[in-house]
DNA sequence: TCGAACCATCACACCTATGTGAAGGTCAAC
DNA sequence: GTTGACCTTCACATAGGTGTGATGGTTCGA
């Protein structure tokens, strides 16, 4: 598919995807033409990257855990340097800190929802954590 | 305490509390020179100002979820705007779903880090989700 | 009274992820 | 064969969080 299409059912800026290619995120091959020719693989691999961005990643990072993250489920072992998996273990500690704090900050709103929502008569439509 | 010791205790260079106080997510007695003037109390929120920006929060949606987030864990229930409530929802959700993705991809992260560390056979440190 | 170590403001610079538009090629349909 | 919808590259712009340095005031100890 062309850019275009790829753009769309991503829901990605065609600008975002050649930036994309540039930060060598993704490689399109090329038809005749010079158009931008992608396997329809690039629509997930675009999602789990914006999903990465999304989460806070960089590029520069995304681009060396991205080939561990096949979405066809199929883990390339092979040619993992000890590096690489540096970086990975390095970065999967960040990812949980990183979880870890949103989570808290998450409940503390939460709580704080669930206080003023609740403001003496509680409202039905959510329940509070101890009126449940 | 002054902005070099705040600095110090919260691991936060001098320029990023300026710029967090023109952003107005803290505020600064100043003292007869002029000196910005921290109260202890500081150390904890500059703490979480920078938990929340770490989790990828803008210093815009910050300053609002700040005031429910008294350290001190009395909660601010008053001047709740409806405004503010929705924005606080939207932002509980946004929260939510960003745990979700980066959680994903973690677990992601994981399982490769898992099967190239194992190659074969398993490591027991860190037990393979299909393994434990 | 001098120097060091603070503090102040101001301002320019950077990086990353984006937006936006100009100038021009390709191709299918009318 | 021209129009319109695609595509290309190039390039400048913006916003948010930072870095860095210039220039100068305050405080304190030697």
């Amino acid at each position: 598919m062309r850019i275009g299409e790829l753009s769309e059912r991503t829901g990605t800026p065609r600008r975002l995807l050649r930036y994309y290619e540039e930060q060598r995120l993704i490689v399109a091959d090329r038809s005749a033409n010079g158009y931008r020719d992608y396997d329809e693989f690039y629509v997930d691999r675009v999602l789990q990257i914006r999903g990465l961005l999304e989460a806070g990643l960089p590029t520069r990072i995304i681009k060396q855990i991205l080939p561990c993250l096949e979405t066809t489920r199929t883990i390339h072992v092979l040619g993992a340097t000890p590096e690489m998996i540096a970086t990975l273990e390095r970065e999967h500690q960040r990812m949980t800190e990183r979880i870890q704090g949103l989570t808290r900050n998450r409940d503390a709103v939460a709580g704080y929802l669930a206080t003023v929502r609740g403001e003496g008569r509680p409202d039905p439509t959510t329940p509070s954590p101890r009126a449940a």
